[in-house]
RNA sequence: GGAGAGAUGGCAGAGCGGUUGAAUGCGGCGGUCUCGAAAACCGUUAUACCUUUACGGGUAUCGGGGGUUCGAAUCCCCCUCUCUCCGCCA
C-alpha cells in the first residue's frame, strides 16, 4: 500500500511508475474519491464539534435544573446530519481502500525497465558450468532410477503436481532443510522461527497475496477464512502485523522452514515436468524487518546470505535484477537468483529476494518508535534461502556421475550419516 | 464439543450515561538538587485523520462491528481472542 499522501501530491510520478510496471489501475477515481472523502470529514467534524459542545452545555444546564429540550430537540437534527454523512464516509472509505489495494509499489530507480523477463539484467555470475562426459540427465530421470522420487504414485495418491520423495531423496531434503536454517542462524544472525502453515485472511492482505492473487492460494473449506500459506512470508512477515517495535530491535532478521502450497492456475504447460513447479515444495525463507534507512543494504546482504548457500554447495548460478514488467506487485526491487541445470541446459530461478520498502508495513500496520520516539513504518524484506525441493534438483543434476549415482557436496555429509553419494535404491519393500 | 470468566494507555489497575484521552501506581523523558549518582521534589508522557504557510484548531479511538441516546469506556446485540473447568485427542 502507498501512502494517500503520495498518491495525492505526487501522481504524476506514480502514473509514470504504473507506465513502467505496465500496470493499469484507476488512479483517476482514486483522486476524485479522496477529495471527497475530505470534503465530508471536514462537514461532519464540524457538526460533530457542535454537537459536543451543546452536549456540554445540556450537562450544564440539567444540573443546574434548568430546561434543555429546544436544544435537545435541535441536536437531533444535527444528530441525523452526523449519521447520514458517516454512512457516506464509510462508503466512499469502502471504495478507497478496495481501490489502493489493487495498487502496486513503485519500482526503485535502479530496475531495469522492460516489459517481461527478456529484460531482466544480470548482476554477477558465481562459478562455471560443470562439464559432464556424458550427456547429463534430468533430475526426473535421475531421481526415478535411483528410486528417489516417485511421481506416478504421487498422482494416484493426490494428483498432478505432487511428489514423493523416497529413502535418501527424503533424507536430503531434510539434510538442506537443516543444513540451510544451521548456516543462516549461525553465520548469518537469523532468529529460527517456525510458524503456523495455515493463515487467515488479515495476513494474506498484510503482505498483498490478497486481494489480487486469491486464485493462487489453496482455501480451506470451512466458515472460517484459513488459507494455506503459499510462502513462509506470509505467516512471518505478519508475526509484526499491528505491532509497534523499539527502533534498538531492529533489524529483526527471522529464518524459517515450512511447506509451501500453491494452486499455480494457469501454469499447466509451464515447466510441468519434475519437480520444479509443485503445488507443494519445502522452502527455508529469510524475512527482515529494517530501518528504512538500511532496507536497501539489508536486500544486498540476505541476497547474499541466500546465495552463499549456493556457494557453499558449489553450485554454479548467477544473480539477476528482474525488470519493472517481470516483478512482484509488492517490490521495490527483487534479485533472483538462478541455478544451474546441466539436465535441462538453463539457468532456473531458486531464489527470489525483494525490498518491500513501507508498502506491506503500511498494510500489515507494522511501526517502530525512532530514536526521536516518532512512529513511522519499517521496511520488510523476504527472500529464500533456499526453495529446498529446487536445490535437490541441482544437486541432483550437476553432481550426477556417468555411473548413474550422485556425489553429494562435503558440507551436506554430515546431515546425511556421512554418505558420499546417492546410490540406486532399492524398492523399500524388499529392503533390509 | 460443553460450561463459566474476562479484554481499559508501555505495564499494572480504577472508572454513578454528562468538561474522562480517561483516576492512581510503576515505567519512560525533561528539570531542580549533587563533583557525579541514588533518593526526593517539579514538570511531561498515545495514535490516526481533517484543517492551517505556520502557530494552532478540530474529530475519532477504552478487543472488533452494529444499536439505543441530545450525549456511551459505561446500557443492548453480534463477532473475535484470552483464561478456568469438563469431554475428546497427536
Amino acid at each position: 500500500m502507498l501512502s494517500r499522501d503520495y498518491l495525492r501530491e505526487q501522481s504524476d510520478r506514480y502514473r509514470q511508475a504504473l507506465k513502467r510496471r505496465g500496470a493499469d489501475v484507476d488512479l483517476e477515481q482514486f483522486i476524485q474519491l479522496d477529495g471527497e472523502r475530505r470534503q465530508i470529514i471536514t462537514e461532519a467534524e464540524q457538526l460533530k464539534n457542535r454537537r459536543n459542545v451543546a452536549s456540554q452545555a445540556i450537562a450544564r444546564l440539567k444540573k443546574a435544573g434548568g430546561d434543555a429540550s429546544t436544544q435537545i430537540e435541535e441536536m437531533k437534527s444535527v444528530g441525523d446530519r452526523i449519521r447520514e454523512l458517516d454512512t457516506r464516509q464509510a462508503d466512499v472509505e469502502g471504495q478507497l481502500s478496495a481501490l489502493e489495494l489493487v495498487f502496486p509499489n513503485v519500482p526503485d530507480e535502479s530496475v531495469p525497465v522492460g516489459p517481461d523477463a527478456e529484460s531482466n539484467r544480470v548482476e554477477r555470475v558465481w562459478g562455471e558450468r560443470p562439464s559432464f562426459s556424458f550427456a547429463p540427465r534430468n533430475h526426473w530421470e535421475i531421481g526415478e532410477s535411483l528410486g528417489v522420487l516417485d511421481f506416478d504414485r504421487a498422482a494416484k495418491i493426490t494428483g498432478a503436481r505432487f511428489s514423493v520423495l523416497l529413502g535418501a531423496g527424503a533424507q536430503m531434503e531434510r539434510a538442506l532443510i537443516n543444513f540451510m536454517l544451521e548456516v543462516h542462524t549461525t553465520q548469518h544472525g537469523y532468529t529460527e522461527i517456525l510458524p503456523p502453515f495455515i493463515v487467515n485472511a488479515d495476513s494474506l492482505l498484510g503482505t498483498a497475496q490478497l486481494p489480487k492473487f486469491e486464485e493462487d492460494l489453496f482455501k480451506l473449506a470451512g466458515e472460517k477464512d484459513y488459507y494455506l500459506i503459499p510462502t513462509a512470508e506470509v505467516p512471518v512477515t505478519n508475526y509484526y502485523r499491528q505491532d509497534v517495535l523499539a527502533a534498538e530491535e531492529l533489524p529483526v532478521s527471522f529464518c524459517a522452514y515450512t511447506p509451501c502450497f500453491r494452486s499455480e492456475a494457469g501454469s499447466y504447460g509451464k515447466d510441468t515436468r519434475g519437480l520444479i513447479r509443485q503445488h507443494q515444495f519445502d522452502k527455508v525463507e529469510l524475512v527482515k524487518f529494517s530501518r528504512p534507512e538500511e532496507s536497501w543494504k539489508a536486500l544486498e546482504k540476505l541476497t547474499d546470505d541466500a546465495a552463499h548457500i549456493l556457494r557453499l554447495l558449489g553450485l554454479h548460478h548467477r544473480i539477476v535484477t528482474l525488470s519493472t514488467g517481470d516483478m512482484g506487485f509488492a517490490s521495490a526491487k527483487t534479485y533472483d537468483i538462478e541455478v544451474w541445470l546441466p539436465g535441462q541446459e538453463t539457468f532456473r530461478e531458486i531464489s527470489s529476494c525483494s525490498n518491500f520498502l513501507d508498502f506491506q508495513a503500511r498494510r500489515a500496520n507494522i511501526r517502530y518508535r525512532s530514536d526521536t520516539k516518532k512512529m513511522s513504518f519499517v521496511h520488510t524484506l523476504n527472500g529464500s534461502g533456499l526453495a529446498v525441493g529446487r536445490t535437490l534438483v541441482a544437486l541432483l543434476e550437476n553432481y550426477q556421475q556417468e555411473d548413474g549415482t550422485v556425489r553429494i557436496p562435503e558440507v551436506l555429509r554430515p546431515y546425511m550419516r556421512g554418505a558420499e553419494r546417492i546410490e540406486p535404491a532399492r524398492r523399500p519393500s524388499t529392503a533390509g
